[in-house]
DNA sequence: CCACATTTCTAAAACGTTTTCGATAATTTT
DNA sequence: AAAATTATCGAAAACGTTTTAGAAATGTGG
């Protein structure tokens, strides 16, 4: 490594010949130095190639113009899901517009799995978290937003009434997908869920319900399937849920990466999608339209959805006025040809 | 917010009835602490939830156990290439597994557009660079690896000889890409290229001609097109080129996603791919199995390379030893439809 | 029991900022 | 011109660690 000359705030005193502190007011925007000297002591700064050491200066403010963002868990690191990546992207445009950077939590060696006790470690300004499954306890998670301006994005799995999130129009969205089916002649519809515990799970199984219930559907609990939002996992389910006949002929799944396993799986057993079978997936990730068949799904509108969270951060960190904020992203069906047309008789 | 008591290292010193500097050095493994002193006072940390605070210990030790990572430019913030979700993936397994985190340069308000600057002020041990295009200058990207560790990956713009980087092996790969379309009966084929500056775009132009060569084909530059891995500028491309004739059968494109769009191009002009025409991508991002056709690429892998960059990284910024580092990833060439079979005469 | 080596501990400096408070200089008021 | 006010600056403390240099305690050999 070839050396770097790195120059303090006191070098740049000594060569403008002021105090260190006249030169941090300056740099700082203070009032109390005069326009003068300020412009000397910033052409100074700008001559030596000044940078103020990040650590210092954090040790004293205690804020890192830093946001952190925990994903999914340990295993599936959460990048897997190619819905993560446009979120990340939208965080990163709008907290860098503000002049946040990013900090991923990766660090497995940690002796403490406290989100609170990381996030201080690394002394970031506020969090975001997009967890999937049950990879937190209770007491971690009420630590976390009590210690630290905090954003779920969705992915609350009990409701506290102080949390902060961004969540999709589940249950509606979810409603609409399983009308359009219905719509189409379908009666016995297949709900191919994620989990029991997060709130968007919940909710998507819940739309399904109610869409049911008001075509005067009966709502059978044989006919709700957990995939865990794995692609492999829907697979399998799939492939022994058509095995023996049951008269379904339609499939809404809670993730689109699902919906291409029981899709694979359909194949699989010489269903023809959406001939025999039809199947609405959620989230419109990129890979959707180009399947084959084009997937009708429910479009998740991610980008808005990492926007209103890191916009939402920011507010939360600059005002820090215990408010607690939620917000709402509508979705809407995309029907392209994996659900078919009307069914005849 | 509520409150949270953090404890610092002169309240465990008090607690445990020791000085400063030896629960510090009990902290951090010195030697010259008792093993039972040692013992107490790390039972006294953890039962008064001690977290050391980073930036009071960067400041001295100028470590933050964090690496940098730059994506893409201002503009296409690199996360749109889905490419990089990939890479950012197996960099986090890798750098979380030892020990650190990982920050993502996101801030657009900073008064500087030196490498070397953003890297110091954030304080990171070392920097991945993962660019497209010609977005830094000479004198910017030497004084960056001149001062830190640095591990470019397949971003390499002129090639130093003390630059660390990470490539696909991409003149050998798209050779062969070529010569099996040449062994299909194609004799004038199209490179839809990426841009002329970086290595890794260059290295498959190559790799172009050389297939052509070996088998007594004319190098003509006009059947080299330069699509700067857009979708939208390759699409255009291709329509202008294929509005006349040339006697072209054949596209070897340097992206999965410059390949999508000279697909849509093509197919919107009339022709069948591969019936008409056969195409060829670089990548194998997860979309392109899915494509109809499926398409036929060289698979980069992806997870290998973010991989070994990390790990290189992490031994550069250990051993500072001032050595070197290249490594060039095998890549290979999955067969799908998109190149179609052998001509007849 | 003394001289010396070794182990274990501590005081204090250092890291590079920000911020408080008081000092000085400049300006205004009386 | 003196007094009061205001604008401008600087000294020093503080932030929470690590590290150096040396002091105290302990052990060892004669």
């Amino acid at each position: 490594m070839g050396c770097v000359i790195i120059v303090n705030i006191r070098d740049i005193a000594k060569a403008a010949g002021v105090s260190v502190s006249t030169v941090s007011k300056a740099l700082n925007g203070y009032s109390d130095v005069k326009s003068k000297t300020r412009e000397m002591i910033l052409n100074v700064a700008k001559d030596m190639d000044y940078l103020p050491n990040v650590m210092a200066r954090g040790l004293i403010t205690k804020k890192s113009n830093t946001i952190g963002i925990f994903f999914g868990d340990r295993q599936n690191s959460g990048f897997d899901n190619p819905f993560f990546s446009e979120l990340i992207r939208s965080i990163k445009d709008v907290a860098g517009a503000e002049g946040y950077d990013i900090l991923i939590f990766a660090n497995q060696k940690r002796n403490t799995s406290s989100y609170k006790t990381i996030c201080y470690e690394k002394g970031v300004d506020g969090v975001i978290l997009i967890l999937t499954g049950d990879q937190r306890t209770d007491e971690n998670i009420r630590e976390l937003h009590e210690s630290l301006p905090t954003v779920y994005i969705d992915s609350v799995s009990y409701q506290y009434n102080n949390v902060n999130f961004v969540e999709t129009e589940n249950v509606n969205a979810s409603f609409h997908a399983v009308e359009h089916l219905i719509q189409l002649g379908h009666t016995r519809i297949l709900k191919m869920a994620g989990d029991q515990v997060a709130k968007a799970s919940y909710d998507r199984i819940e739309g399904y319900k109610q869409a049911l219930s008001k075509h005067g559907l009966e709502v059978n609990n044989d006919l709700i399937l957990y995939g865990e939002f794995s692609r492999e996992k829907a697979y399998q389910l799939t492939k022994r849920f058509f095995s023996k006949p049951g008269g379904v002929t339609a499939v809404f799944s809670s993730s689109d990466m699902m919906a291409f396993g029981i899709i694979d799986a359909l194949k699989d057993l010489g269903f023809k999608v959406p001939e025999d079978i039809a199947v609405i997936g959620f989230d419109d990730i990129d890979e959707s339209k180009d399947y084959q068949p084009p997937l009708t799904t429910v479009h998740q509108q991610r980008f808005t959805m990492g926007e209103t969270a890191a916009k939402m951060l920011l507010q939360l960190i600059d005002s820090q006025d215990g408010i607690t904020r939620h917000a709402t992203i509508p979705a809407r069906l995309v029907i392209r040809e994996s659900s078919g047309t009307k069914r005849g008789g």
